[in-house]
RNA sequence: GGUGUGGUAGUUCAGUUGGUUAGAAUACCUGCCUGUCACGCAGGGGGUCGCGGGUUCGAGUCCCGUCCAUACCGCCA
């Protein structure tokens, strides 16, 4: 037996006691005749203490022993005289009988301390010891509980979990595939899944009612903070539901989540917010709505003061910043130069602040009245003390700036509280998306999303106001996850391929086999998908999702540590019958 | 594909207007130290300044190219 407690248990009730501990050794101490060795699992850390004067043979072996070496130690648990309040083992030590060295290390090229010194690059080609550290395995042990958590949730609530495969088909529609040559089958590849999608609605056509799957996607598209070419979906799928069905199952499950893993108890139901409405008031379909700032619009309060800027823009509207009219010339060019940057691309920034005394003072007063200014004051509900900033251009695009612009001064009013959580669904999504570069309509959900009913006679006349029984969970400002009610109707599903400029021959090559099994009896039904990585990030604060993953890529989609992708040998591509030929540039 | 930021000791970073032998902290090594827990004290070793080219009497510093990392935009049904 190498151990009989970890190094994280131990108290003072247990000194006394004589036991086995083997870890690594986090830090070694030496104090003259004395020597301390705190020795770390994955449990917590306990103090050995090894004396000159009882023992100086082995306090001489402890003296040479070198951070991250794995030893095993036996001896009887103390209580020490000096107490470290700032650890779970700090009342007690263990005075050491028996040191056995199991394995010396390398140092390390990185400090295995919370505060590491070490950077991104250097910790992800050193995972494993980056894993070491209590911040990193913290988030692998959160997301263990939220996996199981959500495992004890849907199995209570009747959902069973079925694998589906990850050699599947290659489909043009959504993300780029990743694909996997098969060597069997000369030429030809596989896909692997975006998401699991047709599988889960052929497990309805089955009958299995109630399905989920935690289960890896993949998808190849250029990395964010909060994306990742493989990635982690919580997939469900329901039979005999409704939006509404799926809507209060869901949100049973984030409320138990917040519950069990956050000890947050959320009563009230979550807010819903249309499409519509989260891109007029926030611009965005996934608004942070623990503060408020929803956007006003004052076109038509601008108008014929001979402000051409203004004049001559179709969309005018703004943001009201509580108790920003004290900002300086100098905050005031930092919020312009912001919102000019190129990845916002705004031309410019208004701003109006309204003083303590009642009157306006405004970027633009050249134009605009005290009179003016008081009933754009007006509209923004603002008191003084507060400043409007207002942007203006074409409405989708200045929507996304204000968006932009709204969220950083949230931020730098401190609104954005990682320990709030304010969930949202948004509904009524539209069913379709127009491609202004192809010239046709793209699914904005995917191909088997249901039109509302009662938007089904507008697929003929004006397919872009189709709206879709489609939904996504949005908390603070982060997609969650997002379903929908699916077409389980073979006629209606031909009918939305037509409309995606699918021909019959593309619809059959790529959905075939889902068109055949609906012909046999397809019940209603609807699901949704959540990113297990997102809802762990938030859940523990995490700026990128790469800190909850045991083994993330990095920006370039490289496994820096395994070296991944990489060649593979010519004998294997002969095998695959595959001849490699990289274009130059 | 694009924009920004960065690349200097094992690691994290500083390095002024282009000018002597490129620094700090930490890690590492040696010695001292019997109650440390961010131990302390004294000393030591450690550098292809990402790579290539250019300007210059002289480049870590300026210019061009390139590679890598990173955040974002495009992209992500």
């Amino acid at each position: 037996m190498y151990r009989t407690n970890t190094c994280g248990e131990l108290r003072l009730s247990n000194a006394g006691e004589t036991v086995t501990l083997a870890g690594w050794v986090q830090k070694s101490r030496k104090m003259g005749g004395m020597t301390f060795i705190d020795v770390r699992d994955r449990y917590g850390i306990t103090q050995l203490v090894f004396d000159e004067a009882k023992n100086a043979a082995l306090c001489e072996k402890a003296t040479k022993i070198g951070r991250e070496w794995v030893i095993q130690v036996t001896g009887t648990v103390a209580e020490r005289s000096n107490k470290n309040m700032n650890i779970p083992t700090g009342e007690i030590e263990i005075i050491v009988q028996d040191l056995n060295i199991l394995n010396y290390s390398e140092t390390p090229p990185f400090t295995i301390e919370d505060n590491t010194d070490g950077g991104d690059d250097i910790r992800m080609q050193y995972r494993y010891l980056d894993l070491r550290r209590s911040s990193v395995r913290k988030n692998l042990e959160l997301r263990h509980k939220m996996a199981f958590e959500v495992r004890r949730y849907l199995d209570e609530q009747n959902f069973m979990e079925v694998e589906t495969p990850v050699l599947i088909k290659s489909t043009p529609e959504g993300a780029r595939d990743f694909v996997v040559p098969s060597r069997m089958n000369p030429g030809e590849f596989y896909a692997l899944p975006q998401s699991p999608q047709t599988f889960k609605q052929l497990l309805m056509v089955s009958g299995f009612d109630r399905y989920f799957q935690i289960v890896k996607c993949f998808r190849d598209e250029d990395l964010r903070a909060d994306r990742q070419p493989e990635f982690t979906q919580i997939d469900c799928e329901m039979s005999f539901v409704e939006q509404e069905d799926v809507l209060q199952v869901f949100e049973g499950m984030t409320k138990h989540l917040f519950k069990y893993i956050k000890n947050l108890d959320l009563k009230e139901p979550f807010l819903r917010m249309t499409y519509a409405d989260a891109m007029k008031y926030y611009g965005s379909d996934k608004p942070d709505i623990r503060f408020d700032m929803k956007f006003v619009e004052i076109t038509e309060h601008t108008r014929g003061k001979n402000f051409v800027v203004f004049d001559s823009t179709k969309y005018i509207a703004g943001i009201c910043a509580q108790g920003l009219a004290s900002y300086t010339r100098k905050q005031l060019d930092e919020l312009t130069d912001f919102v000019k940057r190129p990845q916002i691309g705004a031309k410019g920034l208004v701003y109006v602040r309204c003083e303590i005394d009642g009157s306006f003072k405004s970027s633009v007063d050249k134009f605009y009245s005290q009179e003016d200014l008081k009933v754009w004051a007006e509209k923004f509900n603002a008191k003084p003390g507060d400043l409007l900033l207002i942007l203006c251009g074409e409405t989708t695009k200045t929507r996304k700036q204000l968006c932009e612009l709204r969220l950083e001064v949230g931020e730098r009013l401190g609104l954005r509280d990682k320990n709030v959580f304010a969930p949202l669904w948004v509904v009524d999504f539209p069913l379709f998306e127009w491609g202004e570069e192809e010239q046709r309509f793209f699914a904005m959900h995917h191909p088997f999303t249901s039109p509302k009913p009662e938007d089904i006679p507008l697929l003929d006349t004006d397919p872009g106001k189709v709206r879709a029984n489609a939904y996504d969970m949005v908390v603070n400002g982060v997609e969650l996850g997002g379903g929908s009610i699916r077409i389980f109707n073979s006629e209606l599903q031909g009918k939305m391929f037509k409309l995606l400029g699918f021909t019959q021959e593309q619809a059959e090559y790529q959905f075939g086999f889902l068109m055949n099994a609906f012909k046999y009896g397809a019940p209603p039904h609807g699901g949704l998908a959540f990113g297990l990585d997102r809802f762990v990030s938030l859940f523990a604060g995490l700026d990128s999702i790469r800190d909850c993953i045991a083994f993330p890529k990095n920006n370039s989609g490289r496994d820096v540590m395994i070296d991944a992708p990489s060649l593979i040998s010519e004998v294997q591509l002969k095998e695959l019958n595959l001849k490699i030929e990289i274009e130059k540039k």
